[in-house]
DNA sequence: GTCTATATGGGGATAGAC
DNA sequence: GTCTATCCCCATATAGAC
């Protein structure tokens, strides 16, 4: 049963109009980011007009938050259903493969900005920080696991390790490969994949 | 004989001023980024009036141009006055060294932001482009180089490395190692070069 | 060339009608 | 709850005095 029939068909109508607003916000800060995203745009893309876009989300910080959230929950989801058969490694690169298809299809890095404003922004979520907080104590465990089975190297330390691996989801290689390199998307996972787990020096060059 | 000592008295302050306004838009471009810092902040960091800011550079798109440019010839200054001996891959890690350390110390990355209107606003400058593209064709000499002297993977195509590389120097591991980790510089500079040379998985292991 | 003071435009947020 | 029309701040850029 979904959770949209436990409610009246206005509440059903406002819940859906919600998810759309949600949608065209991603979309417009994976292209514009938050700075250059007006709320003039979003209303525009979700087709309402700007108040009732205020009725939804109180305000354009709010409305960014609860994005980033729905995409940590999705990341959670994703983890949580991997096959039991995988190893650490498999599963982390499952997940940075999920996470750089959602990106190419118009989603969202887990690291939207570099922005001060941006970060202490998110910060200020309660919500939001307590999903970073999960998944970063999972991804804490597989990194460890995988140091353990031999698959990532020990001589990094877990927290470099996890840093380099979350921006690789907002990599500028990726639009450069998508842009200038006119790649795939599968080779530009493919490319990702390698150049995290392996770099780019020759084999047994360090 | 110094540049400046062929200018009036007055042309040198004029000149002087100019750097002291460069440099205040490094740091602030740095600190903020293109869309939050205003010609408010600049004129006050760098202790002048705006109208007498505007006087130096026609608007703030120019200013900010001007100071990518800037980093750029040091860029290309610090590649031309690399010792002889050293070889490709050296260069190529040096190079990532000298860009790491500016960022460290306040400077700006290559890549200065994901944003399409910053984008574009620097192809439109062709001196800006200029650069950008003597700078890149150094680059792929210097990484075709290294994959013949087996240092760099011949498998990826040297766009990618290229990509990469460049995105590195934006790299938001950088700051999280610095802000969160609390590592020295010189331990940020080892990290990196160890996740792009040689990745983050184990010996051996692809 | 430098300043004080100001024009102009855009964007976040809302009042009030329906 | 949704819209049209509006408020108001802030940031870019400039006018005009010295």
């Amino acid at each position: 049963m979904s959770i949209l029939s436990k409610l009246s068909f206005k509440d059903q109508a406002f819940k859906l109009r919600e998810q759309t607003v949600l949608d065209a916000t991603t979309r417009l800060l994976a292209s514009k980011g938050f700075d250059l995203m007006t709320m003039d745009d979003v209303a525009g893309e979700a087709g309402i007009s700007k108040p009732s876009l205020y009725k939804h989300f109180k305000s354009k910080e709010d409305l960014a938050t609860e994005v980033m959230i729905r995409l940590l929950d999705g990341a959670l989801e994703y983890l949580a259903a991997l096959d039991a058969g995988l190893s650490s490694k498999e599963r982390l690169a499952s997940l940075l493969e999920w996470a750089l298809r959602v990106r190419l299809q118009g989603g969202l890095p887990f690291l939207p900005s570099a922005s001060a404003q941006v970060k202490e922004m998110l910060t200020r979520s309660i919500r939001y920080v307590t999903r970073v907080y999960k998944l970063h104590k999972q991804m804490e465990a597989l990194v460890e696991q995988a140091k353990t089975a031999g698959d990532i190297r020990s001589d990094l330390p877990t927290d470099v390790i996890l840093y380099a691996y979350y921006s690789r989801t907002c990599d500028p290689a990726v639009d450069y490969m998508k842009d200038y390199g006119r790649y795939s998307d599968d080779a530009i996972v493919a490319h990702m994949h390698a150049i995290i787990f392996a770099g780019i020096g020759g084999t047994g060059q360090v």
